[in-house]
DNA sequence: TCATAAAGACAACCTAGTTGTCTATCAACA
DNA sequence: TGTTGATAGACAACTAGGTTGTCTTTATGA
């Protein structure tokens, strides 16, 4: 077996960086008083305060099925990130709304994930970390944009 | 909100960019004839065939508890991808061993992989890729190494 | 030989998804 | 005005992939 430079290794590669983001915003989270918040459900968080206002709506811009979305809704109000309304427009409806808490929550996870951005900015460069990215974003942001999702600032996973 | 460049987005790159791999060799390696196998699934068993014999030692390989790597395995064995046979040199392990059917499998996997890579190269240029791969390594591999895994062609994730 | 460490089995639980079924509600159309 | 079809969300059951904790069996080293 030769080992060089295999498919496999890239894909454990990405997975690898973004477990070590994902394990030190957590921790990092847990430390400033955010304990029971995982990277996903900030994300989540954070599309809902971008309009995703619905459980449906959550799941279509998360590209999850809309029970999925429904179960991490359940967590952030159980943690008191998010409220549920009644809509008066649509009875069916739920309107989601972020709390004070909440935003307190997204502000803090962003800042974080910004410091840790920064810490891999100084070692590898920042020009590099900027065409990493760019280069990223041309292989997976443009496969996975859905129309729904355009004005959603690319923070769609798939 | 600016929404510039942020560190949030680099993590859902990363993860946006290893669930697309994934997604795609799951699909790829379900139409060449092992539909229940899950790319993570395949890590595991790339990862006894390198040497992780038993449970304890496959869990310590993949940075997961010895019972997270028993249900792996349970499930690769149940799918007729591995063996566990007594050890006679140690009779508290389970000696284990990859089936035919996995070394077939884990060559389809390994194939798919690479010609995924290859599509990424054509998308971003090959140099392109190279860099993105040596840039994610020097982040991520170096931070993960484990001593024990130093072996093992840094395949391991954490 | 005896204390300790290690391997694995078993159970209970969590997160993050899935599909399927069901009811309530809305919206559009004959 | 109704009826019909799409949508929102609740609920259940399931899967994958993890966790911690407890337990028994077996090695191993002082």
């Amino acid at each position: 077996m030769l080992m060089t430079r295999k498919g496999a290794n890239l894909a454990l590669l990405l997975l690898g960086g973004f477990r070590q983001l994902a394990d030190a915003a957590t921790a990092e989270l847990s430390r400033r008083g955010y304990p029971e918040l995982r990277p996903t459900q900030e994300f989540a968080l954070r599309a809902i305060a971008a309009g995703a206002t619905s459980a449906s709506e959550l799941g279509r811009r998360m590209s999850i099925s809309k029970q999925a979305a429904a179960k991490v809704i359940a967590l952030l109000e159980a943690r008191g990130y998010l409220a549920r309304l009644d809509d008066e427009a649509d009875s069916r409806r739920k309107l989601l709304v972020v709390t004070p808490l909440g935003h307190q929550a997204m502000q803090a996870g962003e800042a974080i994930f910004d410091e840790l951005r920064s810490v891999w900015a100084q070692n590898i460069g920042a020009e590099a970390l900027d065409q990493l990215e760019r280069n990223l974003a041309l292989l997976v942001g443009d496969a996975g944009v859905d129309e729904d999702a355009a004005d959603w600032s690319g923070l769609d996973v798939q």
